[in-house]
DNA sequence: GATCACATGTAAGAAGTTACATGATTCT
DNA sequence: AGAATCATGTAACTTCTTACATGTGATC
């Protein structure tokens, strides 16, 4: 199920910021974006042109993103390029705190932005974005290891197996973290 | 972000079967359900009164919940309770066979479903479920492992990285899967 | 008597889904 | 020439979000 808040003028949602994530790599065409989402496990989105072109135009509306035209393109072919307003826009995204909550019930949207923190050439603010991101999976994952050990014996097996696979899931989460702080010296 | 499909007729949303489930445990008044997803962690779903109210009425609207005059509740005050149809609608949801994409990109919606299995007497389904939520969590998790040894030398460091989230997420899928087949004996 | 918690709704707007449509290029 | 891929769009529909609105019963 998927989105459609009433949101502030200037906010995007998050296939607009993986739009401008993808763009910041280079120019493309609506279809060369489409098939990012089609063929590689970033594709959390829908590829279908109902859902892409009418993103795109919104990065339009907002300045964020122009029509290259075919002559200055480098492919030689019409595509859509970041402005400067873009680029700012997906740097704000990029460096934005992250919250518990963002941790706890918006995970896939914070790993499509560490994917693109390699565009923001700080070098600390990766390091925070991990930190950040393993201190507040371990904080819930406490949150719920206490949960279990107070209501087990109370809800019903199937109930707390549920729990227990948040508990691995969150275990996951500061594992990769524990693992990704290594390699990010 | 959150979600809006143009939906068959008779096909419901997460939320929906959420709804049943909960319905299915006794009737409740909307305020109640709403409570609940407001302060368990069952709570991915939103708890305002522009979403649930709405939602109990077009589950109405299907005929699958009635209005129970506060006479005729057990508790005295007016609650929704799910008709025969409802039941039905439940169950289905429940048993439908559960297909590789589903564990791929809607592993919350199974979980979802998981919890409210203990209401489907059949124990031979809880093992069917585990069963094949574990054998395509195990194939995914292959197929993330044989990428990244592939393409671990050709992308940034921080797209390998995502990767391994990946299969950090699937290999807890796949260990809780086990521990709750230990438990279902 | 005032302030909570209970209880239920509506209105405006945004964004996604499916399905339909169209045309240009490139491959066979 | 015909098929597949490239490329871009629109229309109808659904559901969600936020914010506003209203009233009742219990508690302090």
């Amino acid at each position: 199920m998927s989105a459609a808040k009433a949101r502030p003028r200037n906010v995007l949602t998050t296939l607009g910021y993986a739009l401008l994530g993808l763009l910041r790599q280079g120019p493309a065409s609506g279809y060369a974006l489409r098939k990012v989402f089609e063929t590689t496990p970033m594709g959390v989105y829908s590829s279908s042109p109902g859902t892409i072109y009418p993103a795109i135009r919104r990065l339009q509306a907002k300045g964020l993103v122009h029509r290259l035209p075919a002559s200055a393109s480098p492919t030689g072919k019409a595509a859509f390029a970041l402005t400067e307003a873009g680029t700012n826009a997906l740097r704000d995204w990029l460096r934005r705190p992250i919250a518990r909550e963002d941790v706890v019930r918006k995970a896939p949207e914070l790993l499509l932005r560490f994917v693109f923190l390699h565009l923001v050439e700080d070098a600390s603010i990766t390091r925070r974005f991990l930190e950040d991101f393993r201190r507040h999976a371990a904080s819930y994952l406490e949150e719920l290891e206490s949960l279990r050990g107070a209501v087990s014996d109370q809800i019903p097996r199937h109930s707390l197996l549920a729990l227990e696979h948040g508990i691995e899931a969150f275990r996951a989460h500061r594992t990769w973290a524990d693992h990704a702080l290594l390699q990010t010296e």
